[in-house]
DNA sequence: CCCCGGACCATACGATCGTATGGTTGGCTT
DNA sequence: AAGCCAACCATACGATCGTATGGTCCGGGG
């Protein structure tokens, strides 16, 4: 059960998904969790506090998903597959955690803070996937395993904000054909 | 020789770049181009109509550039490649077009007016790239063109985002080696 | 029983925002 | 010379913003 900072923080995110960070004022906020100016300072104490704090929650939320769809599978290259197809919102009920995706990493590229957090994690993703695809293709050499995962992470990062920002022109069969295909030719020996 | 509403754009993607939508004010583009504000407001009324055609000017400058580096080309193929380059922001020089980008496609995700422009020229560009690879690889089939032009287009959107938010993760040569690896698997007959 | 600290609220302050209004140039046409 | 029009300016209005301040409520430990 979710405490009222995570609530609040919930609402964050709904907010942020709706109406990007240019909708988001700490009275709407509130005025959204139906609580007052006050109580949402009182959980945090700035805008940029309350920000970054509902960012590293979905960003903790995805790598759980993630971390439990990859130990779920029973292969290297089924893990693979699961943690590639859990980072391109497929279906539209993970449109959210898309946008929320898509408008961090543009605020990334002009607000130094929430960049290092990004960087950090996306650092990380990288590196599960390169350990994924070695395991799976122990006959790629290190550096090109790096540069296969760096090169799938580009391809899951182009069709997420397609997804998001482009339904029409790609809908969800065409992202997973997109994606198996991609992942056919990665994993083939 | 640009007039002066082509000065207040270019001042406005200016700001873009460096601080992003929240950063950008009439009265902050005012001061930034010399002007007072009611300049600003003589020749756009609005600051919707400011933003998208600040965003028009950068999306028709970068088509020409692509169209102009396309015919400059001498193969099919050749032009592929160069339009391929031009759509990643691989010198740091370039990164201002980048970051352009990504805020607003960030924004078409939360904005319904900028999501049909950007949906637009995007579908352009899908069309541009899978009618040069049509012509490159004429033992395709059209179904398989057209995939394979989305799925270049995606990977090229996820080495631009990237290079904009992590250019330490994705410097330069890296970027460069992904794309030529990609271009030289699809251009192989 | 007291009281104390966390959770929450009402309100206020100064700043900044988008937009509206009306006036002032200065060059060009007729 | 007269007038017109685009370009530009100064200022004002109401709204919204982030944050600060001081109060109220209430459940658990002394």
């Amino acid at each position: 059960m979710p405490g009222p900072s995570e609530e609040l923080l919930d609402v964050v995110v709904g907010l942020l998904v709706e109406h990007g960070f240019e909708g988001i004022s700490i009275r709407r906020v509130a005025a959204s969790a139906g609580v007052s100016i006050g109580a949402v300072q009182h959980h945090f104490p700035t805008k940029d506090a309350l920000l970054a704090a509902a960012m590293a929650r979905v960003d903790d939320q995805v790598g759980a998903q993630l971390l439990r769809s990859a130990q779920a599978a029973s292969s290297p290259a089924g893990a693979l597959r699961a943690v590639a197809a859990g980072l391109v919102p497929l279906e539209p009920a993970e449109r959210g955690a898309g946008v929320v995706w898509l408008v961090q990493v543009a605020r990334a590229a002009v607000h130094e803070p929430t960049a290092t957090a990004y960087r950090a994690s996306w650092q990380r993703v990288e590196e599960a996937l390169a350990r994924l695809l070695g395991a799976a293709r122990p006959d790629l050499g290190p550096g090109a395993v790096l540069d296969r995962a760096a090169a799938l992470l580009a391809l899951l990062d182009g069709l997420a904000t397609a997804r998001v920002a482009e339904p029409g022109r790609m809908p969800p069969s065409r992202a997973r054909r997109l994606l198996d295909h991609h992942l056919d030719a990665l994993l083939a020996p």
